[in-house]
DNA sequence: GTCTATAATGCGATAGAC
DNA sequence: GTCTATCGCATTATAGAC
């Protein structure tokens, strides 16, 4: 791996864990070399951030893209893909400090890099938006959901999504199990909503 | 209003924008004193952190048991109970910077500062999750929902608090309306968990 | 590309006069 | 209680030698 891509990974932990404010110093220490050093691989310390945000940004969005094609290619219906979405996402962020790094992204300290980086999901979710919707559309069509309040439907899967990873984060060294939440909160869910 | 209070009121703004690095130069500025000046009334800024944070916290649950208390002086039933508190806490988190507030608590960049809030919220949440688990258990009782998979709807629940206020934070300045947004899916929540 | 040395700025906090 | 002056330290970034 060279210089500049080791540099971009150490400072996507240091992000997760002190945000905007990871410092120079110790990036440079982390990837024992000097601070001057860094400057010969990249212009500023918001440009390596930037690039560790697109970057996890970018890695997001295209796990969750390969998820919901693979569940088209298998022919899969409404309520395994949903399932399938629903706990992928929950395992993409267990990994590192993720959640860590994704909560710091909306509340980065610097104008210009939180107007980028709303502007880089922005984009990825409109395609992603079509996608979803889609899914429930079809749901209906196979007469797994009943479509009454279909809107209703989404805007729950959604806030059961981040729902489950907020209770994620802010329970990490907390008595709960988030396995056995995510399980049980998608079981009421689904039985709640599909077709009886 | 005394020096002391307006100075505490003035971070709590300057904390939901910036989080533990709002700065004594900018505190000093805005209570049109000089830095030192706080230093009279306070000895440390971490102080004024943690007592801005206790004050929240306080007033937030505080709000939260008023509205549990007046249900059931009330004889409300599970859904009247559980629509009151969902719709309340979503108004509560509009005003001001409070939900950036909250959101920047769990990132401090300070240990200390970190566990003793967490130790705050932890008090609170264990009174809290008895009030809201004997709301759910009377729903049953009332036959209003099944109980076939009560920690399911329980959970599903907070989900839909904790994702809604999310997605409201994360879609700060979007197209989405989130009183729309908390109407359809509430209306997805219950009819999906009511007794039919 | 990496280093030493250093500039320029900002930070939290204190001493001591009034 | 409020101020001026200042300390000690950390920050991002640059100059210039090798």
């Amino acid at each position: 791996m060279s210089k500049r891509d080791e540099i971009i990974d150490i400072m996507y932990c240091l992000f997760a864990e002190k945000g905007y404010n990871a410092s120079m110093s110790d990036l440079a220490k982390l990837a024992k070399i000097k601070v001057p050093s860094i400057y010969s691989h990249f212009s500023s310390k918001d440009e390596i951030i930037l690039l560790v945000i697109e970057k996890e940004i970018n890695n997001y969005y295209s796990f969750l893209n390969q998820i919901i094609n693979d569940s088209i290619d298998k022919n899969a219906n409404c309520k395994e893909t949903l399932e399938t979405i629903y706990f992928s996402v929950i395992e993409y962020f267990k990994c590192d400090n993720r959640l860590r790094f994704w909560k710091n992204i909306s509340l980065i300290n610097n104008a210009d890099l939180r107007k980028e980086s709303k502007k880089v999901i922005a984009f990825y979710e409109k395609t992603n938006g079509s996608l979803y919707r889609s899914v429930f559309e079809n749901g209906v069509k196979n007469m797994e959901i009943t479509g009454e309040n279909l809107q209703g439907t989404m805007y729950l899967y959604l806030a059961l999504i981040r729902g489950t990873l907020d209770v994620a984060f802010l329970s990490e060294d907390v008595v709960l199990n988030i396995d056995v939440f995510a399980r049980l909160s998608w079981g009421a869910y689904w039985e709640g909503q599909k077709v009886r």
